[in-house]
DNA sequence: TTGTACGCGTTATCAG
DNA sequence: CTGATAACGCGTACAA
C-alpha cells in the first residue's frame, strides 16, 4: 500500500481550502485517479476501495471542484452572463427571471450583473464575464457601441441582444413589436370613442422611447388624427413625473381624453393622476404590471419574463450553431391583452 | 529568438476556444511568462517586446482566463451564490438588488439561483454552487434542515442567512424584527381609531408567517384587543386569494375596519379589494412596496433592498474572520415608514 | 483493478 | 530583462 504524500497545501495544513481529490486519496491510501474514479461512479474498481475512498471523501467533506474539471481541453462552462440596468426594476427583474428558469432547465447557471445605465460600467462587466468564460451573454444594452465585441462574435461566441438591438454588432437580438404595440393602443383608444389622444415617453435618446414616439407619428397620420388632437410629452423618468406631467397636460387640455403611457412606470404615474382627478380619461399602457386593472389601465401583453425566455430560448439555439453568420432578430409581436381582470369579482356593494 | 510551438488546441486549430497566453506567446515570439508579464502590467519588460505582445494580444483578441488564474494556490473566487425563491417576487428581485449592488462595489460577482420552494432543488443548488467554489453563499431557505452543511461551515465556508434562520446550522443570518414590526402595524391602526382588526397571512408553516401571527398574537394581548375584535386569516398564498378573503371577511364581518397584510403580495391583493369596495377600512403592510401609496396602504420601512445590503455587508464581514466560531444573528428593526406619498401634489379639482 | 504521465491556462520561483 | 519549470485540481490515455 502506497500513501500519497500530504502536499503542504493540503486541508490538514489549510483548513480553510477545501478538499481535493488528493486528500481523499492520501487518507484512503490510493492514488489520486482511483479516487476520482470512485468519486465519478466507480467505473472498475474493487468495492473494498471504494468504501474506503468514500468513506474518506465523506470524513473530510470532499466535494469535485467543478472549476478544475471546466480548465479541461473543450469543456465548455455552464455559466451564463446576463447583463441589465437594474435588477429592482420590476421589467428587468421580471426578464431575469424569465431567462433563469429557462436556462436552469438546461443546466445552466445565471449570473446577473448590473449596469446603472452607464455604459463604460457595462464595458467592464461584459469583459470582466468574457474573463470568466461564461458559454454566451444576453444583454440589454446601455451603451452606445459594441463594435468591440465584434472578434469574439466572429470566434463564434454566443450573444443575445434583448429589449433594445446592439449598435454596430451584428449579433442575434430580441426586441417588442415597438410600432405595432403603439399603434394596437392607440387604435384601442380610438375605438373607445377617444378623440384627442396623448402619449408620454421617456428621453428619445432611449431606443424604445424614440421607437415608440415614431411609431405614433406614423400611426397617428395613418389614423387621420389632426395634430391639434394630439400631444406628444418626452423626457419623463419616473412615476412622479408621469404623475406632474399629467397634471399639466389635463390642466391646460381638458379635452385630452385618452392617454398612451409608454412603459410601466409611466403608466403608474398617469393612472394615480387621473384616478385622482375623476376625469373620465383612457389610459393605455405599453407595459403589462401587476396594479394594472386597479387602476383602469388597459395594457398590451408585453410580459418581460414572456422576453425572459426568449432571449434565453434564442441563446440556446445559438449554442448549437456558434458560427453561423446569419443572425436572428426576432420581434415578439404584442397586443392588446384580454381583459381578464383578477380581481372584477371582489368588488363589494353594500 | 525562440519561437514558441504551436500547440494543437491552439486558437489556428480551434478558433472557437478562446486565444491564450501561448498563442499570444507564439505569435510575438516569446516566452509565455513574458507574455504573462505584458498583460499583468509591464513589469520588467522591455519596451520593445511588451509593444510586440500587446500587438499580438490586440490580433487574436487575447482575454485572460480567470478561471484558469483561479484555480492557483490560495487564490479566492470573487463569484458569490445567491439562492432564493423566486426571481421574479419583487420582494426577492429587491433583495438580490441591494446584495447585487454591494458585492459588486467590492468587486465580486453574484450568480442567483432560484429554489422555486423546493426544499430538495434548494440543496441541489447549494451543491452545484458550492462545487463551483463560489466565495460565499448567501440564501433564502426554502428547506427545513441544513445540517448537511455544517462541515463545511466548519471548514470555515461563509453562509449568510436572510429572511429567516437556517433550521440545524449554526450560522451568519439577517432576519427582520416581525415582532417589533407587527407590534408597529397593530399599533398603527388603534392610533386611526381601527376598533376590529383582521390580519391576514401565508402559510403558518413558512417561518415569517408564523412569526407574524404569533407577534399579532401577543401584540392583541398586550393592547387588551377582545377576541370578539379580532380576526387571523392564514394560508394565503397570492394576491388573488387575498382579495377574495378580504371581499369574504368584510361581508360577513362589516364591523372590521382595519386589516394588516403580512407581506406585499397579501397588500395588494387586500388594497385593491378595500379600494374598491369603497369602505373607510385602514390597510397596514409589513412589506414596503412600490405602489404601497396608490393603493393608500400604510407600511412598515421593511425595504428588501436594505435586507439585501445587510446580508452583503454580513458576509463581507464573515469573509474577513471566517473560522470565528461567533455567530452574528442580526435582526433588522423595522418602524411605520413616514407616508412622503409621492403623489400628494398631483390631486387635481375642477 | 490500479497507477503514471500529461494537459488545461495561468502565475511564482528561480535560474540565466 | 527573459525563460524553463512546477504547481493549482481534475480527467484522459496509456501502462502495469
Amino acid at each position: 500500500m502506497k500513501v500519497t504524500e500530504l502536499k503542504p497545501h493540503s486541508i490538514v495544513a489549510n483548513p480553510l481550502a477545501h478538499p481535493t481529490l488528493a486528500d481523499v486519496a492520501a487518507i484512503s491510501g490510493v492514488s489520486i485517479k482511483t479516487a476520482s474514479r470512485v468519486m465519478n461512479g466507480s467505473e472498475q474498481v474493487s468495492e473494498d476501495t471504494a468504501d474506503k475512498v468514500k468513506k474518506a471523501a465523506n470524513l473530510v467533506g470532499y466535494r469535485s471542484n467543478r472549476i478544475a474539471r471546466e480548465l479541461r481541453v473543450g469543456s465548455l462552462s455552464n455559466l451564463v452572463g446576463m447583463v441589465i440596468s437594474d435588477l429592482a426594476n420590476p421589467f428587468y427583474a421580471g426578464l431575469a427571471a424569465g431567462a433563469e428558469e429557462r436556462l436552469s432547465d438546461e443546466g445552466l447557471d445565471l449570473i446577473i450583473a448590473t449596469a446603472r445605465d452607464d455604459g463604460e460600467r457595462e464595458k467592464n462587466l461584459i469583459e470582466s464575464l468574457l474573463e470568466r468564460r461564461v458559454r454566451g451573454l444576453i444583454i440589454v444594452p446601455s451603451g452606445e457601441d459594441y463594435s468591440h465585441l465584434h472578434q469574439e462574435r466572429k470566434r463564434g461566441f454566443s450573444f443575445v441582444f434583448v429589449d433594445r438591438p446592439a449598435p454596430y454588432l451584428d449579433a442575434d437580438s430580441v426586441t417588442v413589436d415597438n410600432r405595432g404595440g403603439i399603434t394596437a393602443c392607440l387604435d384601442h383608444l380610438l375605438e373607445q370613442g377617444c378623440t384627442s389622444i396623448a402619449i408620454l415617453a421617456d428621453t428619445p435618446s432611449i431606443w424604445t422611447a424614440s421607437e415608440r414616439i415614431e411609431a405614433f407619428k406614423q400611426a397617428m397620420l395613418s389614423r387621420k388624427l389632426d395634430k391639434k388632437n394630439v400631444h406628444i410629452i418626452a423626457n419623463i423618468h419616473t412615476s412622479e413625473q408621469a404623475g406632474f406631467a399629467t397634471k399639466k397636460l389635463l390642466k391646460e387640455n381638458p379635452e385630452v381624453d385618452g392617454i398612451i403611457a409608454t412603459n410601466d412606470l409611466i403608466a403608474m404615474g398617469v393612472g394615480q393622476t387621473v384616478n385622482a382627478s375623476k376625469l373620465k380619461v383612457k389610459v393605455v399602457s405599453f407595459d403589462l404590471f401587476p396594479t394594472a386593472n386597479l387602476l383602469n389601465i388597459a395594457t398590451l401583453d408585453h410580459d418581460p419574463q414572456r422576453l425572459g425566455r426568449m432571449s434565453a430560448e434564442l441563446l440556446l439555439k445559438r449554442f448549437e450553431n456558434p458560427t453561423d453568420r446569419s443572425f436572428s432578430t426576432q420581434i415578439m409581436k404584442v397586443s392588446m391583452r384580454s381583459n381578464n381582470s383578477d380581481f372584477e369579482g371582489t368588488q363589494i356593494h353594500e
